[in-house]
RNA sequence: GGAGAAAUGGCGGAGUGGUCGAUCGCGGCGGUCUUGAAAACCGUUGUCCGCGUAAGCGGACCGGGGGUUCGAAUCCCUCUUUCUCCGCCA
């Protein structure tokens, strides 16, 4: 969510940026302003109104005090009007400020400088890649043969017992995935993350404050009965965690990391490019958060990039790292990196990690501040998450990538948590 | 799920209709004293909105929402949460 301050001082450099997202504002922000100026007009009197009725109310109880009834009605009897007065006011004041939200929140949040124009894929820019894009025979498989061939993953167990989307790990593909997730984690811990584990379900309040809700309700599963939402990642409930909090400034960055299932309904978006682990309904990922000083924020950003760098590096999968153009970046997001890894049977990239700079737009909806020492204002935060990383498809890169006659291949650095070094 | 009790500022804890944004203690911050520190003493200490260049002024907030009243932390309704007892349970 934008601050009001800069749309009232900033109108025309809004709707310049929001361009680069392909978003047209000026409309929004005509019926902002207006809103505004009419919520402002009634505070005003309303304000200077109740000021009377407060002052007059305490002039009655001193001369009720003194026994002074006559004095006492002739001044209640003033009151009546000025009540109704306040009344009609304040009844307008409710809905303007609810069309105001509503209005307020449609806006994105506006691209960092960096951001390039565009609108999709094809327009995000290759900041740089790295590894070796592996040489595999033509009778290379798929992943999703080769887990079927190793019996690790078993789609049609997980329709049976739920639905297209929510896979069985089975075996040595069940160990692998603890093994990821226990990497990645302690390999978060060593680069000074603190790590907690979430709820999975989360409010209505919390989907607002991370940017979830009200427009992508779809996208969630919901359990209507309780009013909850499944996480569609940990972003959600560990940015929340910081909801309404003022911190100190000796307190930044804080740096969170994660490990959740996330669940996503991805209504609509079954076809070519989705089989096997490309796209799941449940999946699992480790997720880094921070809460950085607005000054740091982007420092906080290039630390985060190079974690993940090194997360992909130390698997040995060939990658590259896009800067999102405005057409592709998220709804919330002011500066986009994601990765992607090269899957050699499938012979295309997937996306496996997006890291995100927030600045303020988040926190104005969490009203996450900080207070300097010695300040009087808060300030908002800045908020920034990344995956590091996303399982399946780093799962479904390592099963292409690394297939041998003998068998799968695990890299290295997983053999300690696996305990075996092929899947076979 | 049933019965009862409670929810006050960073924490503890007063306050049952009138000058209470809220006594007091702890903590925090600033100062005096000290070579430094501690102790002691003095002062200060929330958030949001609006008006104002500013100093400042006004409004709102005592779990959330609504109501009664000239006036609500205090009374009423409702929701949520916590605690105790009972039931169920990994």
């Amino acid at each position: 969510m934008l601050a009001i301050n800069l749309i009232r001082e900033k109108k025309d450099f809004i709707i310049e940026r929001l361009r680069v997202k392909n978003f047209d504002a000026s409309e929004t922000i005509e019926k902002i302003l207006a809103l505004d100026t009419s919520r402002r007009e009634i505070q005003v009197k309303t304000d200077s109104l109740q000021a009377e009725m407060n002052r007059i109310s305490k002039e009655i109880g001193t001369l009720m005090k003194a026994g002074n009834k006559e004095e006492a009605e002739v001044a209640r009897q003033k009151t009546f009007a000025l009540k109704e007065e306040i009344k009609i006011l304040s009844e307008k004041i409710g809905p303007i400020d609810n069309d105001l939200k509503t209005e307020i929140v449609r806006l994105p949040n506006l691209p960092h400088e960096s951001v390039p124009a565009g609108h999709g894929a094809d327009d995000n820019e290759i900041v740089r890649s790295g590894g070796v894009l592996p040489v595999v025979t033509d009778t290379a498989l798929p992943h999703w043969d080769l887990i079927k061939k190793y019996d690790i993953i078993d789609f049609e167990l997980g329709i049976k017992l739920t639905g297209a989307g929510f896979p069985v790990y089975k075996g040595k593909g069940a160990k692998l995935q603890r093994a990821l997730i226990t990497f990645f984690l302690d390999q978060g811990e060593k680069a000074g993350y603190d790590e907690v584990y979430p709820p999975i379900m989360v409010n209505e309040d919390s989907g607002f404050g991370t940017g979830q809700l009200p427009d992508k309700e779809g996208q969630m599963y919901h359990a209507t009965l309780d009013n909850f939402y499944l996480v569609p990642t940990a972003e959600v409930p560990v940015t929340n965690i910081y909801r309404d909090v003022i911190l100190s400034a000796d307190q930044l960055p804080i740096k969170n990391i994660a490990y959740t299932p996330c669940f996503r309904r991805e209504a609509g978006s079954w076809g070519a490019h989705v089989r096997g682990l490309n796209r799941l309904h449940q999946f699992d990922k480790v997720e880094i958060v921070r809460i950085a000083h607005p000054d740091h924020s982007y420092e906080s950003l290039d630390e985060m990039v190079s974690h993940v760098e090194g997360l992909i590096v130390s698997l040995g999968l060939p990658y590259r790292i896009l800067r999102l153009c405005g057409g592709d970046m998220s709804f919330t997001s002011a500066l986009t990196y994601d990765f992607e890894v090269w899957s050699a049977a499938q012979k295309r990239w997937l996306e496996v990690s997006s890291v995100s700079n927030f600045e303020s737009f988040q926190a104005n909806r969490l009203k996450c501040r900080f207070k300097d020492k010695g300040d009087k204002q808060t300030t908002l935060v800045h908020t920034l998450n990344g995956s590091a990383l996303a399982l399946p498809r780093i799962v479904a890169a390592i099963l292409e990538n690394n297939q041998t006659e003998e068998g799968i291949r695990v890299p290295k650095v997983l053999v300690p948590y696996t305990g075996f070094e092929i899947i076979n």
